[in-house]
RNA sequence: GUCCCAGUAGCUCAGUUGGAUAGAGCAACGGUCUUCUAAACCGUUGGUCGGGGGUUCGAAUCCCUCCUGGGACGCCA
């Protein structure tokens, strides 16, 4: 906990005491006391609603409720400099903001820790996400979800959650032998032979340049095998080339997971028949048409679901189910799964097959992330599956860069629909949000430079900080304060943007400050004063860009 | 037709989970570099928070209803 967090808990304690004993509620009565940082600055540091939320209970109008809580506040315990009764019955603090150079002192010893807290106390969590289909390269929908997904573990993980970041590898339905059909197609194109290609398969770059690589390898070795033989080859050797292809292009974006889950291994440990068994006997199931379905209705969801077919083969949701019950039995508090949108409509039945086994649903949360929309030269970029055009992971990493493509994906509410404008992310402007907040990092250094060209060297005396007396100084002081309750809300509501948000505004508030005032100047304690409030602002903005797995550089 | 997400300044979006006079960037207009990086800063203009009802001390935020945009509604995944 920072001077800033112990200052409002404090602050919180004297409020409570002042309410009890001015015998305006009793203990149990007592709404939780909120403080809030004021919009506006004249309201003060703090606010606190109280008397308004007790005016049912002490039967008096909020002004002298406020009055009677204020004159039982111990305002040096509080380090409270001002009180104030306004607007409705709002109590507005006016702190004794030299107490929060502080501030510097946790952030100089906390260092690269700093941000960090323990408010998810440990707690396991399973996050899944991107999840793609090795069928083919990722592309738009999948770089804005391992985005959120890897900045949202670094935040929770910050928060302290224990993590777990998993990739569920489909590669067992339909979709894998589609590919294997669209693979020899393009094997034998590759050989110079007439091939059909499947309808409905996959015509992407990234399988055509496959079919190519294996005709180098095998030549036509292939083509005189048993069909199933072949493709059963096929299926192994793409797999191996799509899934590769897929970390490799993760691990750029700086994207990694702790596991990687295949499907295939629900298989052959039989996990799959053991969950329809179960959900049998539980009696969940009933037969119809020949097929076996999940009473799905009963549990909230719209309808009942087939889960395995008149064929006898399973659809797409008995591995699943199977899926999220290993992540159950794995014993994870919180199980977290982050779709696009798109998918959405699963979750109902989600939940449904997790009720009916007899798991608590809410457990499972669902993040889903709206879709991408991509400008270039002002116009919208058309994507079209039937013929594989579309833009990938890996166009977007080249022409944009990972810093400015995770920026702009992180940015926003992962529910919001986003624009991504391609133009805007590389221009080296203003305009562009990933620079502005880099800058200020490199800014910093700037000025660090400078300092040590004129034999500044920075002491770490923490007498020098009483020469901090500007309010854009103590509003940054506040600022970093704020840093780790910023990164802990926005792990407890899943908001990674949160934390995007935060840096840009510490960021303008540092071009602010630095265009007002020299930090370099006659005052030697002054300048060391600057210099070490300098020092913790660039700290803060690097160990916030680094949640969101962007460089902090030094110098642009 | 049912379900999910969204609708806030000309455009792209925030809005501390119900608080005080609704914010930021871009765009438009006007200023600031002989001094630590002007990729920056300062100022001005710009709003029936999609419409209408309700809940209460108080609503962009919660409830109902309607409108608009996007998505989902398979024994495909």
């Amino acid at each position: 906990m920072n001077a800033l967090e112990r200052m409002q808990e404090q602050l919180k304690e004297e409020i409570k005491q002042a309410v009890l004993n001015a015998g305006l509620a009793d203990e149990s009565q007592i709404p939780e006391v909120v403080l809030e940082v004021p919009r506006e600055k004249a309201h003060g540091d703090f606010a606190t609603n109280m008397a308004m939320q007790l005016t049912r209970i002490a039967r008096k109008n909020p002004r002298e409720i406020a009055t009677q809580i204020v004159e039982g506040i111990d305002r040096q315990k509080a380090h409270i400099k001002e009180i104030e009764v306004a607007g409705p019955g709002f109590i507005n603090f006016f702190i004794d903001r030299s107490y929060l150079t502080d501030v510097l002192r946790e952030i100089e010893a906390a260092g690269e820790q700093y941000g960090r807290t323990d408010t998810g106390k440990g707690e396991k969590v399973l996050v899944e996400f991107v999840s793609a289909n090795p069928t083919g390269s990722l592309h738009l929908g999948h770089a804005r979800g391992a985005a959120i997904g890897d900045v949202l573990c670094n935040v929770m993980d910050a928060a302290g959650y224990d993590v777990t970041r998993e990739y569920y590898i489909n590669d067992a339905g339909n979709q894998i032998r589609m590919m294997a059909l669209s693979l020899e197609a393009r094997y034998l194109e590759a050989l110079g032979q007439e091939a059909e290609f499947p309808e409905d398969g996959y015509r992407g770059q990234d399988i055509i340049d496959i079919g190519k690589k294996l005709a180098e390898e095998e030549g036509d070795r292939l083509v005189s095998m048993e069909r199933e033989e072949r493709l059963a080859f096929l299926r192994e050797y793409g797999l191996k080339q799509l899934l590769d292809k897929i970390k490799r292009d993760l691990e750029k974006y700086r994207v990694t997971f702790d596991n990687w889950f295949s499907e295939t291994s629900l298989y052959e440990s039989g996990a799959v028949d053991e969950v329809v068994k179960i959900l049998t006997e539980r009696g969940e199931t009933f037969e119809k048409d020949g097929a076996l379905w999940l009473k799905s209705s009963q549990y909230g969801d719209d309808k009942d679901r087939v889960l395995v077919k008149q064929d006898g083969t399973n659809t797409y949701l008995t591995p699943d189910i199977a899926y999220h019950r290993n992540k159950y039995e794995r014993g994870f508090d919180r199980i977290i799964n982050i779709f696009g949108a798109d998918h959405h409509g699963y979750i109902p039945r989600m939940r449904a097959a997790m009720e009916a086994l007899g798991y608590d649903p809410d457990k499972m949360t669902f993040l889903i992330t709206q879709m991408v929309k991509l400008y270039q030269g002002g116009e919208l970029v058309k994507m079209s599956k039937r013929t594989g055009k579309a833009v990938t992971l890996v166009d977007l990493m080249e022409e944009v860069g990972v810093d400015a493509t995770r920026y702009i994906f992180a940015m926003r509410s992962p529910d919001a629909h986003l624009d991504f404008d391609m133009d805007l992310a590389v221009s080296q402007s203003n305009e562009n949000p990933v620079f502005y907040v880099q800058y200020a990092h490199a800014r910093i250094n700037s000025v660090f430079r400078q300092a040590e060209e004129k034999g500044i060297q920075l002491k770490k005396d923490p007498t020098h900080l009483s020469a901090l007396q500007e309010e854009q100084e103590f509003d940054l002081l506040q600022k970093l304060g704020e840093f780790p309750g910023e990164v802990a809300t926005a792990a407890d509501h899943m908001q990674p943007h949160r934390v995007v948000r935060y840096l840009y505004d510490l960021a303008t508030q540092l071009h602010s400050y630095y265009n007002a005032h020299r930090v370099i100047g006659d005052d030697p304690t002054l300048t060391q004063a600057r210099l070490t409030l300098l020092s913790a602002v660039a700290q803060v903005l690097k160990n916030g860009l680094s949640l969101i797995g962007v460089h902090a550089p030094k110098q642009m």
